[in-house]
DNA sequence: TATGAATGAGCGTTCATTCAT
DNA sequence: TATGAATGAACGCTCATTCAT
């Protein structure tokens, strides 16, 4: 086979991301590293030079992928934004990380591995959420717009209520069209303050 | 080996039952038909008289606890009871479940797989639980207590809210406190009411 | 493959015979399980039915040779026989040993590992028998044919003599033509009796 | 990284030198040419500038190994000493072959191979010792001290008995103190002379 | 001379599944 | 119904060696 040499910085990249895709495809144990290599048309052997085992890719791969995810979510939260429209971007990000994940499932084969492993992300992602949501409704109370006891409970609260508004239905395959107004009126109660007064925030 | 001949529904529940106690420590690939079958002290063939292949003792012993549990939350949730006892026996249920499934983790060997698996459990559960909870919104309705447009909406944003707080810390081994009186005010929020009229519900 | 059962203890030492003349004729390293089975025309997967690694195996086969090999020179060194003919005894037999080792050796692709398995075997079973020549010794001055005083060093010093002289020649590919009156002569001397005294005993 | 030429010779004796440690240390098997080439920071691909292959490095740094050792003894036994003194004088030297050996031997990962290599090399070098010690026997006969009629077996025989004190047992870990008096009477006998006499010559 | 990314065959091991008894 | 020896494909990983630069 013709030898291509890259430089280590852009080969392990596409590595990682070739094995990501594959993770999130198939899970881990449906994917080998030689269907990692095959989808490079490398050589297995290049494989461990990058990575010390399959277990070594696999965690930087979806550090790399949630830690992404939530820098982006974080950012938007912390945009200087209505409340509304902070809360309307976490659920279009939240969105499209589904429709992604889905995107990547062409087959249904390992079904079961991929969801196990879309729900472990999510969950990881609304969690790494519950701290800059935290800070917005500290800053909230801070500016005398709620009155709320218990920032980390309400923002954990919410957050789950709206994860479970989006990923509620069984597989969450087909997904129930999804009400902004719906979650306004629910985020509005949450915190204490009537819909005319969370949309002025 | 002796030769033990039982009632072939007894045996195929013992090999479930054998499965499932694996699977939830170990998790799916880390348990092996040789492991499910030593338990039992049978024959490797044995099994594939009960079952057509692994993955077919998966998906039934899934399915068998998590519909128990869900059996068991529905039922609960019907009973005659105030709303605040039902959400507290949920709230307990839910905790219940999250000990026993450690209780089973002895070792940390396999903690990823396992943890997979108990986030599949726990929201599974929580999506069957969407049903019952719903219905008794839409009772609350019909009684006047509450005024909820979107019953199932609120039901879902209510139970996922819950599963958060339990569930909400990262990898969830150390669970924070669970404040109980937190849910309560919660809850009232999202159902539009005082908490002291929730207590009278 | 048409698949045939054997009993499992023959299947097993099946398969130690097989790994033993491998491992003697090429060493521990450049031999592969897979050679073993391919010589029995098993699957590989049987092996690890009745071994659970490589290793096991190994330390199994060069057991048996080893023990196997001390216990008919420790049993020809018991027999009531002449002093000198238990010296031969053990010369020849240690030749048939090296015949033996030779012969597995068709070809030279492995020499290297092959000498130091055998050099490794040889010294071991010269190893093993200080103990009973020393016991000899022991009678011998009991009977008051030697005043030997130190029994379990002079057996040792005549063992490896002895051993020198089969084995000295580099490689011992090409043995020098064996003496067995030197032998003798040498024996005498370092039990400090004379030659005709020595064919007495 | 920084690129630093060597005249040839240098480089070849440095690599040979890394890699007679390594192997030394940890057997061939467990010494991979990444190790080599590691342990000096030069590129995989140097090694194969100076070696066809690690076989050949293996070859050439034992030989170098041995060779020097027996050089080393055979000028030790060469010199004008008395024979008493050349005898204490290859004791001391093949103890500290072998401690240099276990010196290297830091870790107990790779015993087995070790001892392997061990035996292979002492045995060569007591190989090595023969033709030397028959010089020196048949200047002994020249001289009239002895009457040796075969003086090369006998040199066989006499290194090869003091190799199996040194060495003799098992696995030579923990050595049995070693007394050289007694070494003063075996040799006596082996050549046929007197204590008294020996000492003398 | 020297680099180091890339190769690819081979290894030990696991395990779901089969089948003769 | 039940046994358990046997199968064989697949897996993660290692490493001596090559070669474009």
């Amino acid at each position: 086979m013709t030898r291509i040499s890259k430089p280590p910085k852009e080969r392990r990249k596409e590595i990682l991301d070739a094995a990501l895709e594959l993770f999130l495809k198939n899970g881990y144990e449906n994917t080998s590293v030689a269907d990692i290599v095959a989808r490079l048309g490398v050589a297995q052997g290049l494989f461990y030079y990058y990575f010390k085992s399959k277990e070594e890719v696999y965690r930087a791969a979806l550090e790399q992928y949630t830690d992404d995810f939530a820098l982006r979510l974080t950012a938007l939260i912390l945009e200087d934004r209505p409340f509304i429209g902070k809360i309307e971007m976490v659920v279009k990000t939240f969105e499209v990380m589904f429709a992604e994940s889905e995107h990547a499932l062409m087959d249904t084969l390992h079904l079961a591995e991929h969801i196990e492993l879309d729900n472990r992300l999510s969950l990881h992602v609304a969690q790494l959420l519950i701290e800059p949501v935290t800070g917005v409704l500290r800053e909230m109370n801070d500016k005398g717009f709620t009155r709320l006891e218990n920032t980390e409970t309400t923002a954990t609260f919410l957050i789950f209520g709206i994860y479970g508004l989006l990923h509620g239905d069984l597989e969450h395959i087909h997904r129930i069209a999804f009400d902004t107004a719906e979650v306004v009126r629910l985020t509005a109660r949450v915190l204490g303050v009537s819909e005319e007064d969370l949309k002025r925030i």
